[in-house]
DNA sequence: GTTGTTGCAAATACTTTGCAACTAT
DNA sequence: ATAGTTGCAAAGTATTTGCAACAAC
């Protein structure tokens, strides 16, 4: 049960500890949700902190790779990005109406994938599962 | 069991039919399988066709939104389509060794997803449900 | 003849990269 | 001191768009 600082976190994996990556990172937290490196670069200038784009974006993919941050692409040609929490899993439900995008898990939708992928003489690394969907008129 | 012609099919949706479009239609019909845009241009000059890049672009959109062609997004930041089979419908499992794309249908899973849907208090209109899958070991 | 379509090149949108200055270790 | 990181602007990649010439209806 241990909660490592990214400070560990980024050492462990042979990255430098900056104030960009801190910032980025904490700012992703109180974010909440998914974000894309615009919001988050936004997010950040407007609370004052001077980075730039492309750290933004360097970091955001240095945390993706250590399993810090999920991406999201929802297939508008902008990544999105949220905090990963380790003990929980989800996909995506985004309403075609709002732009909404809901978290949903099913166990038994969950199982069934690692069935078929088995099925076929594979072993599921990871998945994306979108529901688009339409408020029930 | 009418099959209708392309010429049909977008005068119904109150297009033009041009040599293009037919170009481009045949092309993807012969290549089968997952292309990008790139690859049905390149596909079309080498017979020989003189098409642009634009013409491909808008031809796959008007294909796409009437239903003839799938757009598939696999998250590296090319579109790729494929002809849509009226009565088939397939989701896809992407090899991360290989790159190859193979194709699943499973009746348990589409139900459960209509399932999950419905329970959030909406109604499912597509879905992209991707398995990033590796040879088993 | 009208209006949609094509081709070209320029523009766009998101993301990546080269490089010199900088900073964590 | 060394090697990774930053910021900037420039480059990249995939796709879209303005517009004049053109072709379908």
């Amino acid at each position: 049960m241990e909660t490592r600082t990214l400070k560990q976190i980024l050492h462990k994996e042979g990255f430098r500890y900056t104030p960009q990556r801190q910032m980025v990172w904490d700012t992703l937290g109180k974010m909440g949700g998914h974000h894309d490196c615009e919001e988050i670069y936004d997010a950040l200038r407007e609370k004052g902190n001077r980075v730039s784009r492309a750290t933004v974006y360097r970091t955001i993919e240095v945390l993706a790779r250590n399993g810090l941050l999920k991406k999201l692409e929802v297939g508008d040609g902008v990544a999105r990005y949220e905090v990963r929490n380790e003990d929980e899993h989800h996909d995506h439900m985004i309403c075609l109406e709002t732009g909404d995008i809901i978290e949903f898990y099913d166990k038994d939708l969950e199982r069934l994938q690692e069935e078929i992928v088995q099925k076929h003489g594979y072993t599921l690394v990871r998945h994306v599962h979108q529901l688009f969907v339409r408020k029930k008129s």
